[in-house]
DNA sequence: TGATTGACCAACT
DNA sequence: CAGTTGGCCAATC
């Protein structure tokens, strides 16, 4: 099992209306410091597989940092907002209360 | 084959 | 307070 492997995996799992960070999909595989992989597994992600949710996934501060990397730069929002997950100027609004936790929830 | 580089993060200067 | 650095795994050059 590959460590992109294991992201995607995570990433699909998390409900509808639910965001994460690759730090706490990382941490949840214990590679707390291998956030920056979980960017550039979605990043094959979407060239390989597209049933990956990969709009769900922010970094820390809940800000959209990978949209720039899907099919145009608002893809991301749009997709966000269709799940009821309100974006503003690239920011998740309420980013905690719609913050998942693999370590959490998945336990 | 060795060096560089990510959709990142935290610690340090 | 802002810029730099080290760390992780896998892929690309």
């Amino acid at each position: 099992m590959n460590f992109q492997e294991q992201v995607w995996e995570v990433v699909k799992l998390i409900p509808k209306g639910k965001i994460t960070t690759y730090g706490a999909i990382a941490n949840y595989l214990s590679k707390a410091k291998a956030s920056r992989m979980v960017g550039w597994a979605m990043n094959k992600s979407h060239q390989t597989f597209k049933n990956i949710p990969a709009h769900r996934v922010v970094n820390r501060n809940g800000v959209l940092t990978g949209k720039n990397h899907f099919n145009t730069t608002v893809t991301m929002q749009q997709k966000l907002e269709q799940e009821g997950v309100k974006v503003k100027n690239d920011k998740i609004i309420d980013f905690k209360k719609h913050f998942w936790d693999p370590n959490i929830e998945l336990l």
